[in-house]
DNA sequence: TCAATAATTTTAACAACGTTAAAATTTAAA
DNA sequence: TTTAAATTTTAACGTTGTTAAAATTATTGA
């Protein structure tokens, strides 16, 4: 009566592998990153343990895919919004990273943590991930200041690099449950803003800091 | 023919808790944290493993001493030097970190990853770390207002954690090794300033702005 | 349709890890 | 010097990641 009269031995193994995966990642949401053990995984998973390193490998290559399933929600995110107005754009970008890590909370914590200790997010290399996500706030910048919001005093390769670090260390205090989600949203956006402010024109600095103050106040 | 008289037994054993301490982070600093491993260390230290859980106890213990010892180091360094320049006081902040660092690099790594891991940085409490180290960008806002170099627009502990936050990033990003000490360097100073300048009077703004040109240039 | 072959899953085990009870040893006190 | 206390060691337990080899399954050819 089941309808698995199609289900060819690679469809199986490629449904299984789905499974191992979202086991993997309820398991790690559950009870932390250091929770992730092979032969709970495959009890969850309704397997033993080497099917899972046939299937798929050991923890390392476990982890490797769940980190880039990571960045590729994050890339989705990164192209969604654009807006003419600056401080919207960034105020969006963070609403909606914050929305998605609201989806599930520990798996996205766990997971940027993994990621910072598997050197994923190194800076040193021009095709790697640091070097794609940073690109965008050094072009916010460089729009912002052919719009006369920012004066260009300081160069874009400079200011863009620090807002991506207010954000990067907003993210990481996160992770370390240092603050929770809304925390994560006013300490990045402070961050943000001080920045632009550092080489904003008198007006647009002084919307800058309004929203700064309703941010810290409350 | 030894000189070992007076060597009661809780002398012995003192030195011996010495001994493990500094094989641990020798340990630690030769081949990162991972690798602190309780039969090695024992190995070692000349020693056998229950030995080690008598004198200090398991691998949380040990750790928990070695973060605590780097605290301590940290806190001679921020009680150093004080200058009536601003700009002067964070540069010699951070070269003093650095040149600490600098001392044992791979070990204070290490402890600067465990120390975030074991949740040792945390935020919340009054007399935590944070709460400690973040006083004294505060209190150098405070003094940079009332000596008219900051205009007073941001309040002092919206813009100290902020400043606190740059070095913070600062030595995460170089404990990943994402950059050497010199890259740490470079991007807390470069950092603190850019926050400064976000309040700064026109005349110190600028040179805060020309620092931080010279500090990316090179 | 059914044997042969290739791929997959499981049984069973290995080595390394943190940890600890209990025996053996050493030191201090009477 | 004998006795009691503290310390060290022997030996083991339970978990972990990982893997070789056996058993099973599915596909392919006649």
């Amino acid at each position: 009566m089941t309808v698995e009269t199609l289900s060819t031995r690679s469809t199986n193994m490629s449904k299984r592998r789905d499974t191992i995966l979202r086991e993997a990642r309820t398991l790690i949401a559950s009870e932390g990153f250091e929770a992730l053990k092979i032969r709970d995984l495959a009890a969850r998973a309704g397997l033993t343990v080497p099917t899972i390193y046939n299937l798929i490998g050991g923890k390392k290559e476990i982890l490797a895919i769940i980190i880039q399933q990571l960045v590729e929600q994050l890339q989705i995110i990164q192209d969604l919004g654009k807006t003419e107005n600056v401080e919207d754009a960034f105020v969006m970008q963070i609403n909606d990273l914050a929305d998605l890590f609201a989806t599930d909370e520990a798996f996205f914590r766990a997971a940027f943590i993994a990621g910072d200790r598997s050197g994923l997010f190194e800076q040193s290399s021009e095709k790697g991930i640091f070097a794609h996500f940073v690109r965008q706030p050094i072009e916010a910048c460089i729009q912002a200041t052919q719009k006369g919001l920012l004066r260009g005093q300081i160069p874009p390769d400079v200011l863009g690099p620090q807002i991506y670090g207010c954000y990067r260390l907003a993210r990481q205090d996160w992770a370390n449950k240092y603050f929770d989600l809304d925390g994560f949203r006013k300490q990045a956006l402070t961050g943000i803003f001080l920045c632009l402010a550092s080489d904003a024109v008198p007006v647009f600095r002084k919307r800058l800091l309004s929203e700064v103050l309703v941010l810290t106040s409350t």
